[in-house]
DNA sequence: CGTACGGAACGCAAAGGCTT
DNA sequence: AAGCCTTTGCGTTCCGTACG
């Protein structure tokens, strides 16, 4: 019976959020980012509205806490911020919407909150929760990050190490998991108790790191922000970990899982994350049907692949070469397109219970 | 000499226009 | 609805340079 280690659990709530989470600017359901102050401090802030024809398109915000700001600096903040185009990022790439920002801070600032759980982000999440079953010790994690860029399947230099741009960038994402709170409504349960109740939670908090032979001077805060550097082993805490195993509130991942980044390719456009966390979310928004089917709307496929482009042709094409690729390491079983009306196609997905499983 | 960058080449595939 | 083609965004990698 003791099917040990074959299989890790990521939490229900978590995985009910992601997708909307992460979701993209290019998502007609996401507010311009706005800067904000109240009691508790200062905030940069992006909402995602709800979507009131599907109960899973949950509103959402993401925000990130801005410490310790004199009002002076508080000005040229809001200063920087008129500087953002968020047409020119959706229309031409964040990058060129974000040239006219001169502060490398602001840039990584407004970056990271636009770009936040990309598909190489979730991929560190799942990281984290296989290792958090490994490692068994409850939420906290603790790993090397040179083992962490391996799974993710960056090339190493000649000598060996991985090359400043990506340890940088995996900085960047710990301290993006790190810092950036989601902030929804407790009711996700059954949807009907409108519920007051409200859920802050980062994904993750960064506990301690380490930094090898010769300490260097690191402060985490500003690698992320400043500069190109990566301590070598850090400990996290798993906000959403708590209470999953008692709750039962979580789906199993089979360990197989595939969280390399393909060469050449984009981390926006790893459309088989994205499909995979999608059919987690969904399979615990709906009940599966006998056990272990899935219908699911195109719209929402499309939505929620970030196919948002004018081509349907073209998005089909994605959409079902996407399937195909988890169909062939395992995940779905069978595929196949309901007749419906037209617009409303749904697809029938048959999840391998093997590789994905509701407790 | 190693470290910390920045510039630039490279390669993939998305987007979107055009054609049929 | 589908295929072809060009442009383009952007992640990755390689390399030059400044600096201690």
């Amino acid at each position: 019976m003791s099917k040990e280690h074959t299989a890790f659990p990521v939490d229900g709530q978590l995985l009910m959020v992601l997708p909307r989470a992460g979701a993209s600017i290019r998502n007609p359901d996401v507010q311009q980012p706005i800067l904000r102050a109240d009691a508790d401090g200062y905030y940069l802030e992006m909402r995602v509205n709800a979507d009131p024809k599907d109960e899973s398109e949950v509103a959402l915000t993401r925000r990130v806490q801005l410490e310790e700001l004199s009002a002076q600096e508080w000005e040229e903040l809001k200063a920087q911020y008129a500087n953002l185009n968020l047409k020119v990022c959706t229309e031409e790439g964040i990058s060129k919407g974000l040239e006219k920002i001169q502060d490398r801070r602001v840039q990584r600032l407004f970056k990271a909150l636009l770009t936040f759980l990309n598909p190489r982000q979730v991929a560190i999440v799942l990281f984290l929760y296989k290792e958090a079953r490994e490692q068994d010790n409850g939420s906290l994690v603790s790993f090397r990050s040179n083992d962490l860029l391996e799974s993710l399947g960056y090339t190493r230099a000649k000598d060996g190490s991985f090359t400043a741009r990506s340890r940088s960038q995996l900085n960047q994402d710990l301290v993006a998991l790190h810092r950036t709170e989601l902030v929804f409504a407790k009711s996700l349960k059954k949807g009907n108790t409108m519920g007051a109740k409200v859920i802050v939670k980062s994904i993750l908090r960064i506990r301690d790191y380490e930094i090898d032979n010769v300490p260097r001077d690191f402060d985490l805060a500003k690698a992320a922000d400043y500069t190109y550097e990566l301590a070598d082993a850090y400990t996290v805490a798993l906000e959403f970990f708590e209470g999953s195993e008692r709750t039962g509130d979580y789906i199993l991942f089979s360990n197989s899982i595939d969280t390399k980044q393909k060469l050449g390719s984009n981390a926006k456009h790893d459309y088989k994350m994205k499909l995979l966390v999608y059919l987690a979310s969904r399979m615990k928004w709906d009940k599966l049907i006998d056990g272990q089917y899935l219908v699911i709307s195109k719209q929402y496929l499309f939505k929620n692949l970030d196919l948002l482009g004018s081509n349907l042709s073209r998005n089909n094409q994605i959409l079902w070469r996407t399937i195909e690729e988890l169909q062939a390491i395992g995940y779905i079983l069978d595929a196949q397109e309901l007749p419906g009306k037209r617009k409303m196609t749904s697809i029938q997905f048959q999840i391998n219970p093997e590789k994905l499983r509701c407790n």
